[in-house]
RNA sequence: GCCGACUUAGCUCAGUGGUAGAGCACUCGCUUCACACGCGAUAGGCCACAAGUUCGAAUCUUGUAGUCGGCACCA
């Protein structure tokens, strides 16, 4: 067989991905057992108008490896994709092409072409981000992949609104909200994100005092201290500490607000804090939240002195009518300067809230909205928790405390969102304003008991349906509640996501999972963590620090770059480095290679399942490599079910690496070469093991070679997949055998290797060239001996030697080199060779080193506390190293004074 | 302000009570018939600092410093 000597992951990429999706391997129904377990994972469904990203490329990364593993072990697998509607970025982003191309506003075409233009948009451009998942190689079900928007998934979220409104839980009121003035929405709190102000001012400005309601000035003046001198106009009080001495008197008296016509009281209430500022505190109820909860304590006219879009309303009097919030900012604090009222202003650390998505400052504004209040759902998610310990989190620390932290202290969440695109609120008015709350229109019609009925004209926060994903994407929408889907796939088994969502999106899915199936959404909450530029900075958009997956994949190949991110410590940040990619990169050709290799010289030979277990005759090198690979089987699959994804990695990059490629390989080596086909079809079979085991993680590479291997079927398949056509996706992932454990093996494997090492670490330090073939004189134990006996032919070949010569007792020329093992002693005669500096030099150097350890032995073993109480095995094992260390010691010390 | 995480080899990171590990980089040697994206052999660390618990601490406790993150407040 024709193989190049370098793995290209392009062709194997695109031609595999097609073929396991048509002969469709990623679907649940390839599993032909009725009785087989689920296993179940949703995505995150990510944004329709978002393109990949590092974050996704990891969290799928590892969804995907469970995924494959589970359905390798024969589960009924559903890896879940879909989209999600994005409601502001995808209305922004249209209305952007829309005033591009067209040069008009939605407002200009209108609701329904609006929302057209942009399902049109989503149908031609969105969604990019899941052809960009075909490339990942993730194993999802296409057939089963879902919108936010689709027909059934609208259904469920009318359903959750209306049974949530008939329950009490949804309600119409009048609050202070989260105001993006440039997005012209309301925004939950969540989706407000606290920046520190470049240049903020605390500006202290000072109110003439009226000796009481409709009084005279009393020529006294308080002052206030404010970030945002425009909400002046809106004050309809100040207020002071009651307990503040300085403030006592003037409580009860009023202000003539300057520049207003209006007169106002000051009142007191503990919310203030005299230490802060001047202990005086202007009222604006109408634009701080803080400011309406106490306008509601003192009966405060609440007055709106601003637009939608931050400019001054007439409420502002005509000086200001129309001007922005910072430009009317700028012509109070003028005019206040030029009555002389203006005390001084001083610069002052202010953090502002900005729009998540567009960075304008959030301005605080009263606004009749829909809220939910979250406490029936909250109280069903900490008893979730409390009693049950779900979800579960990986890592636990901190993920579970900052999730039940979150739920203990949740408000209300605010639900409408005054856009075009998304999922319109059920509610529909009649003419003298009540409000009507309904499945459909009809259903609201027969409410009211008449046709004359506007429909509430703002759409739900995209995470509401979100918050819905683990059972609407499963059939679940109100009406039909028990889809087979959702019986056989739900609760999902794990959840993987960034810390990012961990409130917006898992919390909610807990809360609503519980609430309307009654049952957890999933076990399991893997939280990734963040993928890092090489300076370990965020990266971002503006800073233009991103990677780009597709790059990735382009230059180093899917595999190796899912290597790399899996190869991350799950939950901890990780700073990226191409380094790492190639290390990853170099790992997939060395397996092309070894497998290249192995197909080299397999004439007659075919992989056999019978070869991996063990037979009389079996050479140490076949029992051990058997052994090491049942026992990376065993390790994996703890690590695997732990999510310790980065312990996977090593266990199989070292196992194929360490294990198969530099010590199996070159054992049975000579073997191979000279056609044996009882070794080649051994090789090929634990080759063939290996490969599975590493599929999960690199299902490119590993289908590539496993195609390849002679003998390969789907006799191979997992017994659930016994009809489907061959692939390496739907054998039967590799479980530890205990029985073929083999500690004897392990042991005796070491001593060669050991052996090995020391013959060639001797060679290197004593700058012997390789063509220089020499005697080994090896002294060891009988059974010792017996081992390196029967392996000579590949311990002459490994540490390049000419001839062993194996004793109880070294009887060596003086002109040799020296070394020991843990079973042996060496001498290695080098006549003309030897360069006796260096040896003494070389000995002197293994002797003290030994020595630092021998001597911490004995102080410990000497130390009667640690005797008595330490465990007697630890004791025991101690004692050991202590002879053997103590007898290697000996031996060097003799080689040395035999230089002196 | 509250909560949390991190600090280990030059770099990026594993390691959770019992002899400090990996990858990359570095040094030395190798045109060894799968692979130079390779092979072989080294070197490199008072495990941030201090105190405590323990026979024994990188690992547990407390404190300190630095880095980063979340939440709250911010007149």
């Amino acid at each position: 067989m024709e193989i190049s000597k370098a793995y290209d992951p392009k062709e194997a990429e695109e031609k595999n991905y097609q073929r396991w999706e048509a002969l469709g391997f990623f679907a649940p129904e390839i599993n032909e057992n009725p009785h087989a377990e689920p296993f179940s994972i949703v995505i995150p469904p990510p944004n329709v108008t978002g393109s990949l990203h590092m974050g996704h490329a990891l969290q799928h990364t590892l969804m995907d490896v469970l995924t494959r593993w589970k359905r390798m072990l024969g589960y009924r697998t559903l890896f879940l994709i879909g989209s999600d509607h994005a409601g502001i970025s995808t209305q922004l982003m249209v209305t952007r092409q829309l005033k591009k191309e067209e040069h008009k506003s939605p407002k200009d075409i209108g609701r329904e072409a609006f929302t057209a233009k942009v399902w049109e948009w989503k149908n031609k451009y969105g969604g990019e981000i899941t052809r960009q998942i075909r490339r990942e190689g993730l194993s999802v079900d296409w057939t089963r992949e879902r919108f936010t928007m689709d027909e059934n998934l609208s259904k469920a979220v009318r359903n959750v609104f209306v049974r949530l409104y008939e329950e009490g839980w949804i309600y119409r009121g009048t609050r202070i909200v989260n105001w993006c003035p440039k997005d012209k929405t309301v925004l939950s709190d969540l989706e407000v994100k606290e920046e520190k102000a470049k240049d903020g001012k605390l500006y202290f400005l000072k109110y003439p005092v009226l000796s009481g309601p409709g009084a005279a000035a009393t020529g006294l003046s308080l002052t206030v201290a404010t970030t945002r001198p425009e909400t002046m106009l809106g004050d309809t009080a100040v207020a002071v500490n009651p307990s503040d001495d300085r403030y006592k008197d003037l409580v009860g008296k009023t202000i003539a607000l300057p520049l207003t016509s209006r007169e106002i009281p000051i009142v007191a209430d503990d919310y203030v804090e005299s230490e802060f500022g001047t202990g005086a505190v202007k009222i604006t109820p109408a634009h701080d939240a803080n400011d309406w909860e106490l306008g509601e304590r003192h009966n405060l006219e609440k007055l709106v002195v601003m637009n939608d879009d931050a400019t001054m309303n007439a409420a502002a009097g005509p000086d200001f009518e129309g001007l922005d919030r910072y430009a009317a900012r700028e012509k109070v604090i003028e005019k206040f300067d030029e009555l002389g009222l203006l005390e001084k202003i001083e610069d002052y650390d202010v953090t502002l809230p900005h729009c998540e998505r567009c960075k304008t400052v959030i301005e605080p504004l009263l606004s009749e909205q829909w809220f939910v209040n979250m406490s029936e759902m909250r109280d069903l998610a900490l008893k979730l928790m409390r009693e049950e310990n779900t979800p579960r989190f990986f890592p636990e620390v901190p993920h579970k405390k900052v999730y039940t932290t979150w739920l203990e202290n949740l408000k209300d969440w605010t639900i409408s969102r005054q856009l075009w695109w998304g999922h319109q609120i059920p509610a529909w008015y009649d003419t003298e304003g009540n409000v009507y709350v309904a499945r459909t229109e009809q259903e609201a019609q027969k409410q009211a008991g008449t046709h004359e009925l506007k429909q509430d004209p703002d759409v739900l926060d995209t995470w509401f349906s979100s918050a819905l994903w683990p059972f609407s994407t499963l059939g679940w929408n109100g009406e039909m509640t028990d889809s087979d889907d959702l019986k056989v796939f739900y609760p999902t088994d794990v959840l993987v996501t960034g810390r990012d969502i961990l409130f917006l999106w898992v919390s909610r899915m807990v809360m609503t999972g519980m609430k309307f199936i009654g049952q957890k959404p999933f076990d399991d909450v893997v939280i990734t963590g963040t993928v890092l530029d090489k300076n370990g900075q965020r990266m971002s958009k503006t800073k233009g620090n991103g990677i780009d997956p597709l790059d990735v994949f382009a230059k180093y190949g899917v595999d190796a770059t899912r290597m790399t991110l899996a190869g991350s410590s799950t939950g901890v940040d990780f700073a990226w480095r191409d380094e790492k990619v190639e290390s990853f990169r170099n790992f997939a050709n060395k397996i092309w290679n070894a497998t290249r290799f192995c197909l080299m010289n397999s004439e007659g030979a075919s992989v056999s399942f019978e070869a991996g277990l063990p037979a009389a005759g079996l050479s140490l090198p076949d029992r051990w490599i058997v052994s090491r690979l049942n026992k990376t089987a065993k390790a994996l699959d703890h690590a695997l079910a732990t999510y310790q994804f980065h312990e996977a990695v090593q266990l199989l990059y070292h196992f194929f690496w360490d294990d198969f490629c530099d010590w199996y390989i070159e054992l049975v080596k000579d073997e191979i070469t000279a056609g044996d086909v009882a070794a080649s079809t051994r090789i090929l079979s634990i080759l063939e093991q290996a490969l599975r085991m590493l599929h999960p993680f690199m299902p490119y590479l590993t289908e590539e070679l496993w195609q390849m291997l002679p003998g390969v079927s789907s006799g191979l398949h997992n017994s659930a997949y016994s009809s489907a056509d061959q692939t390496i996706m739907l054998t039967d992932f590799p479980v530890c055998s205990d029985a073929l454990l083999d500690d004897a093996a392990e042991t005796e494997m070491g001593a060669v290797i050991e052996l090995i090492t020391k013959v060639r670490n001797i060679r290197a330090e004593m700058n012997i060239s390789t063509a220089i073939k020499f005697t080994v004189h090896i002294a060891a134990n009988a059974d010792t001996q017996n081992i390196f006996r029967s392996n000579e032919a590949q311990i002459l070949k490994l540490a390049r030697a000419e001839k062993l010569v194996i004793t109880g007792d070294l009887d060596v020329p003086r002109t040799s080199a020296k070394g020991v093992t843990a079973a042996a002693a060496i001498a290695i005669p080098l006549e003309g060779l030897i360069d006796f500096d260096k040896e003494r030099e070389r000995l002197q150097n293994q002797i003290e080193k030994l020595d630092i350890e021998l001597q911490r032995l004995n102080g410990q073993l000497s130390n009667e506390n640690f005797v008595a109480k330490a465990p007697a095995e630890k004791v025991k094992e101690l004692r050991d190293r202590q002879g053997e260390i103590g007898q290697q010691v000996t031996v060097l010390k003799q080689n040395f004074d035999v230089l002196k």
